[in-house]
DNA sequence: CATGAATGAGCCTTCATTCAT
DNA sequence: GATGAATGAAGGCTCATTCAT
C-alpha cells in the first residue's frame, strides 16, 4: 500500500526537519534522523536518496509554501484596495513562517553554503522572488502607490528585514502575534522608522 | 622576530578568507587554504589552533570592526544633527562592508550553523548590537525622533534590512555604489516604501 | 503445480543471464534482476537461495552442457576416424558457445575470483576436463595420432586457446560462423600456426 | 624526500598485489591491504586515490611491461632469423610471467568485469596488442613464414592459448621451467598437435 | 619555524537478505 | 506464492589534526 509507505516518508521528513533546526545542515548525521524514530540507516535510504535529498525536499516544500501564500495584488474595480491585499499576503507570509518555525530556521538561516546545487536552487528562487516583487512595485510606482527611486536597493531591505523578523520572531528574540507583526511591518512600509 | 609572525598569520588569514568566501566553511578544507600559498599543513597549525580557529579569527575581526564604524549618537549641543550623525554611521558601515566583500558572505549569509561556539558567539554579538541600537531607537523616540512603538520588529526589520541589502550589494544584485546605498537606507528609514 | 513453479524459475535464471552477462556477477544486484521481470525481490528468494545460487546454477548448467557435448572417441572398428570425432566434438562446443553467448562470457571471462565457493567448483570442473583430455591424448600418442611430449603444455595451450576463440566470437572481435571456427581450430591442432 | 614517498608507494602497491592475488579484487578491502603493512587507511589514501586506482596502477604496469617485452620482428639482413625472434619474444613474456605470477593471475584471471573503466582500457589492450601481432602475422604471410588462412582465429586461439598456458604454470598446474614452456608453445605453433 | 607523512575517528552509502502481511 | 518494507553488516572515503624530522 502505498498509505504506508507515505506515512513513513513523512514520518522520517519531519524526524529530518526537526533534526535540521537544532543542530544544522552539517552537524546532522543520518544517524541523528532514524535514531530519533527508532528505524535503521538502511530505511532512511529506501525513502531518500541521501542526506542531501531530504534537506532539499524540506527546503523545497516550505519555499513552495512560501510561494504560494504570496498572492499578486489584484487592481481590478471591486477588489479590495493594495493596502489590505498587501497586508493578506504579509498575513499569509507570517502565519506560515509561525506555523513552522523549524523551517524558518533551516531555510533561512542555515541552508546557503551548505550544497553548490542547492545554493543555486535558493538563488533562483529568491531571484523569482525578486523579479515578481520588483514588477509589483513598478506597477505601484506607476499608480504612485509606492514612492519612486531606485527598487534594487527597496527590495534587497525589505525581504532582508522580512527575513530578519521572521527569524527573530521565531527565535524568540521578538514576541511572536502574527497580527502585531504585520502592523509592525506595515508601519514600517508605510513610514519608516524616523518620526515625521 | 614577531614582525615576520605577523605577516604569516596575516597570509593565511587572507587565503582562508577568499576560501572561505567562495566555498562556504564546511566545503573549504585546511588543504585548499593551505595550498593557496603554498605553505605545508603544519605551518597552518603553527598559527592557528584548527580551523574553526581561523574562521572565527576572520568574523570576530569583522564583528569588531563593524563595532567600532557605530559611534553612539551624540546629543550634546553643538554636535551634527542625529539625522547626520545616523547617516555618517551608515556610511562607515557600508563602506566596510563594500570594501571587504567576502567578509560580508562569509559573516552574514554563511556563518550560522557552523559550529555551535561560533553561533554563539555570533548570536552574543547580534545581542549586543540590538541592545546598543534599542537604547539609541529609545532615546530617539523620547526625543520624537524615531516614531513610537514596539521596538522589538523595528529592530529586527532594520537590522535584517540592512544586512539584505549588504549581501546584496556584495554579490551584485544591487548597485554598489556607497552613497546611493546610504540614501536608500535613509529614504526607507524616513518614509518607508509606500506614497504618502 | 510445479509446472508454474519451474517456469518461473527459468524465467528469473534467463533474467539474470541477461544482466550477469551485461554488468558483471559483482556490479549485479538481486534488485536489477528482478526489475527487469517485474517481480518482488521476495519472490526471487522463493526460487533461489541467494545471489550466488542462481550464479552457480547458471554456470553449472552451461558447464553440464559443455561435458555432454564432449564425446569421447570410439575406437571402436566401425566408428568413423578419430580426426572426424574430434571434429564433431569441436562442432558442438562451438555451436552450444554460439547459440549461448551471455553464458560464454559469464563462464570464461568474468566466472573466477568471484567466490572462493565456486572458484572451487569451476577448478574441479576444469581438473576434470584436463584429466578426460589428457586420457585421451595420451591415447593418442600411443596410437601416433597425437604427437609424442610433455602433454601439460599441450593442454594448457589447447583449452586457453579454445577459450579465447569462444570469448573473441561472442564478443564479435571474430568473425562467428561456427563451421570456420571449427575449421581454424583443426588447422591450428593439425600444423599449427607456422609454414612449413 | 620523494624516496621515502616512492618507497611507500612501492610498498602498499606490494601489499596490494599480493592481496589482490589471492583473494581477488572485490574480496579485497582496503583494510586487508593496509593491514598487511600496518599503517592507517587514511595512509593508503594518500597514496592512492582509491581501491580502483591501486589496481589499474598494478594491472597498467604489468601491461606496459608486456608491451615492452614484445619487440617487432626485425627483418633486415643480418637480423637473427624471424624464429629466433619469434622465441626470443615467447622467451621474454614467459619469463615475465613466471617472475610475477600474482600479476599473471590478477591480469588475466580476475581483472575482467570488475569496473567498466577497467574493461575498457584492457580491452584496448588486448585491441593493440591483436593488432599489432595481426600485422606481424600478414608479414609472415607475405614472407611464406605463416600458413595462409583468416588471420582473426588464429589470433584469438594463439592468444588465448597463451594465456592459458602462463595461468597454468603460474597456478602450478604445469610444471614450470621457462625454457621448456617457450620449447612446447613453439612445437604448438610449428607443428600444431596432431602427428603428421 | 617549516615540513608533510601518518593517523583514525566518523560519516555516508549500498545491498543481500529476512519476514510480517 | 507474492510482496516490499525493513534491516544492519560492511566497506569506502574524507579530512582535521599530530608529530617526528
Amino acid at each position: 500500500m502505498s498509505d504506508r509507505r507515505d506515512r513513513r516518508r513523512r514520518q522520517i521528513l519531519a524526524a529530518a526537519k526537526e533534526v535540521f533546526a537544532q543542530k544544522g545542515y552539517v552537524a546532522t548525521t543520518v544517524d541523528d534522523i532514524v535514531t530519533r524514530i527508532e528505524i535503521s540507516r538502511g530505511t532512511f535510504y529506501n525513502y531518500y536518496d541521501d542526506k542531501l535529498d531530504i534537506f532539499e525536499a524540506l527546503v523545497e516544500s516550505f519555499m513552495a509554501a512560501l510561494a504560494t501564500s504570496i498572492i499578486p495584488i489584484d487592481l481590478s474595480p471591486g477588489a479590495p484596495t493594495p493596502r489590505e491585499q498587501l497586508q493578506a499576503n504579509l498575513k499569509r507570509v507570517v502565519e506560515l513562517a509561525l506555523n513552522d518555525p523549524a523551517m524558518v530556521t533551516i531555510s533561512l538561516s542555515t541552508a546557503m553554503g551548505v550544497d553548490p546545487g542547492l545554493d543555486e536552487k535558493l538563488s533562483v528562487f529568491y531571484g523569482h522572488l525578486r523579479v515578481f516583487m520588483d514588477e509589483t512595485l513598478q506597477t505601484g510606482q506607476q499608480l504612485g502607490l509606492v514612492r519612486p527611486g531606485d527598487r534594487g536597493p527597496m527590495l534587497s531591505i525589505a525581504l532582508g528585514g522580512m527575513e530578519g523578523l521572521l527569524i527573530d520572531a521565531v527565535s524568540g528574540s521578538v514576541d511572536a502575534d502574527a497580527d502585531e507583526l504585520v502592523e509592525a511591518v506595515m508601519s514600517f512600509l508605510e513610514s519608516g522608522l524616523l518620526g515625521r
